[in-house]
RNA sequence: GGGCGGUUAGCUCAGUUGGUAGAGCACCGGCUUUACACGCCGGCUGUCAGGGGUUCGAGUCCCUUACCGCCCACCA
């Protein structure tokens, strides 16, 4: 074996190291070798695998990234010290609407699907004040130019930051691959049956003008206002019966089609099956009973409209009620003709006149109005009674989702419950308790996952339909496309049998206009990565993977969505681990958001704190515990980074030759290094990685501080060669060992410090083992050691606390030291009593038997002039 | 309303199966000690959120209350 402690080049430990400049210096180094390139010719027995969060590129990279990702990274590294092919990608998330947002504001265009592609198209300097309408494969164009630069800008950061990524393995969600592959993996779907389409009542944004799926709602608590309207009741010709109801929405009077209460409310008992009308519109609506009715709100009755919220779906299906619908796709009220199929009205002139008001206007003007009309006609009883309620938003959105009936395509979900359920208890969470967020999500499950979007950047649904001889497209009559021709774009690819000019022509074809849902692609990014279906050779190396690193706020969206992909696609889990990062909270316990102002550029602070002093705040965070941002914390681990460079180059330079392990303390520090190391590699594999810093620290600092210090005289040969050679083979065997317990963590100083005296990169060599520590020294533990540096440190510490008391130089002679202790620890005493007189500079060295460890210690007097102190 | 976390020194947090309360930062005092003043030595700091229980013994286990955060549900 060769002598691994040997300096390769002498020289090679600088007289002033410093962490300045290392970044650049090891980011080129570590592209220059491949350092970690993924070896695809090791099987799937022997690789670790990650399925990265693709971050998305349109935003920025804020502080929370960099927290997250480098614990994903921290785990990286250790795997990879321990010998597996690391499979680390990194994927752009440049699909949907933020881009296509970021895409037509910075260019000034907007997607129109039913233009051809224009091969010659140039978007203008400047983006012009009216948009310019282009095709979609034309914007998608676009969308990738600009996403190009963004990721130029991520990826520069990410390798500054010191992940271990491959960057020969990226992917972009909206790349070839990743539509291919959602494409094939819908088309699967369909064909059993598991992807379905279906007219219903959908929720849907009228900013974006799409549906929108359960998992993509958030609730904010908005101002409203409880507005009671009388109903008068059908055929009683007495004025004075009147129902009376509560509700935020009046302007969906017009789309009422029931009122409903609680089939044991005595109150309403008597009026089920009976009719009121609609005040200002006179349509006749039934009086139904549902248990969903809660006698305690508002007055007991609800109004039942096409469609308000939710419960309205329920209400509406279950009781078999018609559509009176009335908010079109932008959010205004769509006109209306009374009298008409569906619209009766006892008074269809009035009604029309009311109605006639209001169409065109958004809900919120409408209500405004309708109010008035309301307030003039006497249905309204007293005032609105103003309130603050939660409201379901689009998570991107700006208004409230309205429900508006159509055709989407839904993946099953309902079906499988079970099923899901039992996937999230064979995943290993960490921690653990994150599984809880699953099952709560999967056991609340509502409808199946709508999937489709009415949105422009985005997978297209890879389909046609055709149309009948009267032109109108007949959803039954799918055209699917080969497997082999995907991707395709139906908006400009045609149909197998088809000709490009018998698009949207009579018994002609057309194109399934929708994209996907984001996470319908980033669900799949297992696949993606791993190249399922297109380089199968790769995907069976890495597929199931071992883990996917994430935050808790998407348990629901992409982890689930991933978990019940894979689950369809394979049968099987798609990672063995999920490891669960929390969030960065600023001082204020507040999640850390480009709203609040809050954020600080990552850039700014890894020049400012050095990327591994970043990295060693990050890596302090537990799995799915949110942390507070701390610049302290980023300084401390830049003086753990700069005290790893003096530390090391003390050990390194000038020393002499190391050889057997003999002195009791060397022995104790090894028998405690390879307890560190046991521990530390148990934890990491749990995925631990907080605790194994702060261990590696502690030690790290103990040896600096009470080891070094114990044996620095001896080292230099105070007691001999022999001697010296068991300090100076500790030193090196200490130090290898924690520079690459410390590697996953400080990547940079870990590197350079490995370069002044090994060969190749710190980052590929072995995992630190209890037995390569204990090698020097027999290859067993020594506690008698343990407990020869215990006693040893602590003397010296109290040598040490006397002359600060005192206000003495450290170097300050003891002419008398008195130990007092038990007799078996004044039996080792022998063997660490040179290393003390020489670190102490105790002159005389007295023992007594006492049952507690008690040093006396005395100074020599002071020098120079008597009577100077007090 | 349901679920999951949390509450330990001024701040940020550790605290393995119950056994004398810890670290870092901050603060105070001291020390040029030829690896490091980007350093070193030392000091101060606590009703472990409140209450109850189990136990010889509880920060740790059980019950309960309060507060903070998150997830989900309700939304007339």
């Amino acid at each position: 074996m060769p002598d691994g402690f040997l300096l390769n080049d002498p020289g090679a430990v600088p007289d002033k190291p410093a962490l300045e400049g290392l970044e650049q210096k090891w980011i080129a180094r570590w592209d220059a070798e491949r350092t970690y390139r993924f070896d695809r010719t090791r099987g799937r027995a022997d690789v670790y695998s990650i399925d990265t969060p693709p971050p998305t590129v349109s935003g920025s990279l804020h502080v929370g990234h960099v927290f997250s990702y480098t614990h994903t990274d921290v785990i990286a590294r250790f795997h990879r010290m321990r010998g597996k092919a690391v499979f680390y990608p990194m994927g752009w998330d440049d699909n949907g609407l933020p881009t296509e947002r970021r895409v037509q504001n910075f260019f000034g265009v907007r997607c129109d699907p039913s233009l051809p592609y224009d091969a010659a198209f140039v978007p203008p300097e400047k983006p012009p004040k009216q948009a310019i309408s282009v095709s979609r494969p034309n914007f998608i164009e676009l969308c990738a130019r600009l996403t190009a630069e963004d990721e130029k800008v991520f990826e520069h950061l990410w390798r500054y930051l010191g992940l271990s990524v491959d960057w020969s393995m990226t992917y972009a969600t909206i790349g070839r691959r990743a539509q291919r592959i959602s494409q094939l993996s819908f088309l699967r779907l369909l064909q059993r049956g598991i992807a379905y389409q279906l007219e219903a009542p959908t929720l849907w944004d009228v900013d974006f003008r799409t549906a929108v799926a359960q998992a993509e709602l958030e609730d904010r608590e908005q101002p409203g206002a409880y507005h009671r309207i009388r109903f008068a009741t059908a055929g009683s010709p007495s004025s004075a019966a009147f129902l009376e109801i509560d509700t935020t929405r009046p302007e969906l009077i017009p789309a009422c089609v029931a009122l409903v209460a609680h089939p044991e409310d005595e109150r309403y008992k008597p009026l089920f099956g009976t009719e009121v009308i609609t005040p200002l519109f006179g349509v006749r609506v039934p009086v139904r009973a549902h248990p969903l009715a809660d006698p305690e709100k508002g007055t007991g009755v609800a109004m039942i409209c096409t469609f308000g919220d939710v419960t309205d779906v329920v209400w509406w299906r279950e009781l078999g009620l018609p559509v009176r619908s009335i908010i079109q796709p932008n959010g205004a009220l769509r006109p209306v003709t009374f009298g008409q199929e569906g619209w009766d009205s006892a008074d269809a002139g009035a009604a029309q006149q009311h109605y006639d008001q209001l169409a065109g206007l958004s809900a919120t003007k409408a209500r405004v109005r309708i109010v008035e009309q309301l307030q003039q006609s006497g249905a309204l009883v007293g005032e609105p009674r103003p309130i603050t309620h939660a409201v379901k938003f689009y998570e991107k959105g700006d208004r409230p989702l309205e429900i508006l009936t159509s055709r989407q395509w839904f993946i099953k979900t309902m079906d499988h419950r079970e099923a899901l359920l039992a996937r999230g208890r064979e995943l290993e969470w960490h921690p653990s308790y994150m599984q809880a967020r699953f099952e709560n999500w999967v056991n609340g499950l509502a409808g199946d996952w709508c999937v489709s979007r009415q949105r422009f950047f985005g997978v297209p649904f890879p389909l046609w339909y055709k149309l009948r001889a009267d032109g109108s497209i007949d959803y039954d009559a799918r055209l699917l496309p080969a497997e082999d021709r995907l991707p395709i774009d139906p908006s400009t690819d045609v149909p197998e049998g088809y000709r490009p000019d018998q698009r949207n022509q009579p018994g002609g074809f057309a194109g399934d206009p929708d994209v996907m849902d984001t996470w319908a692609t980033s669900s799949l990014t297992p696949q993606i990565a791993g190249g399922w279906g297109d380089d199968q050779d790769l995907f069976e190396r890495v597929f199931p993977m071992d883990v996917r690193p994430q935050a808790h706020d998407i348990i629901r969206t992409w982890l689930f969505d991933t978990v019940l992909r894979s689950y369809f696609d394979f049968g099987t889990l798609p990672w063995k681990n999920a490891a669960i990062s929390g969030w960065v909270l600023d001082p204020d316990r507040k999640k850390m958001s480009k709203s609040k102002g809050n954020v600080v550029t990552p850039m700014a602070l890894l020049e400012e704190h050095g990327a591994d002093g970043v990295r060693y705040w990050a890596a302090s965070g537990r799995s799915g515990t949110d942390t507070a941002f701390d610049p302290g914390q980023m300084k401390v681990g830049r003086r753990l980074a700069i005290k790893l460079l003096n530390a090391s180059k003390f050990v390194l330079a000038n020393r002499g030759a190391h050889g057997a392990v003999t002195a009791a303390v060397d022995r104790g520090l090894l028998t405690s290094l390879a307890s560190l190391v046991r521990q530390s590699t148990a934890d990491l594999e749990q995925y631990h990685y907080t605790r194994v810093l702060e261990m590696t620290e502690s030690f790290f600092w103990s040896f600096c501080d009470d080891y070094l210090e114990l044996v620095k005289g001896r080292r230099y040969g105070d007691q001999g060669a022999d001697l010296a050679a068991s300090a100076n083979a500790t030193l090196l065997t200490t130090l290898s060992t924690l520079l690459r317990l410390f590697a996953p963590f400080l990547p940079f100083v870990t590197e350079e410090v490995w370069s002044w005296w090994q060969e190749g990169s710190i980052h590929k060599a072995a995992w630190p083992a209890p037995e390569e520590v204990l090698a020097a020294c027999g290859n067993v533990d020594h506690p008698d050691g343990v407990e020869a540096l215990q006693f040893a440190t602590t003397v010296l510490g109290t040598i040490r606390k006397k002359k600060s008391e005192e206000q003495r130089p450290l170097k300050t002679p003891v002419t008398l030291a008195v130990v007092r202790a038990p007799q078996a620890q004044l039996a080792l005493l022998p063997t660490v009593e040179a290393d003390l007189r020489a670190s102490g500079l105790i002159q005389q060295l007295d023992t007594q038997e006492l049952d507690v460890l008690q040093v006396d210690v005395t100074l020599a007097p002071v020098e120079g002039v008597a009577g100077d102190r007090a």
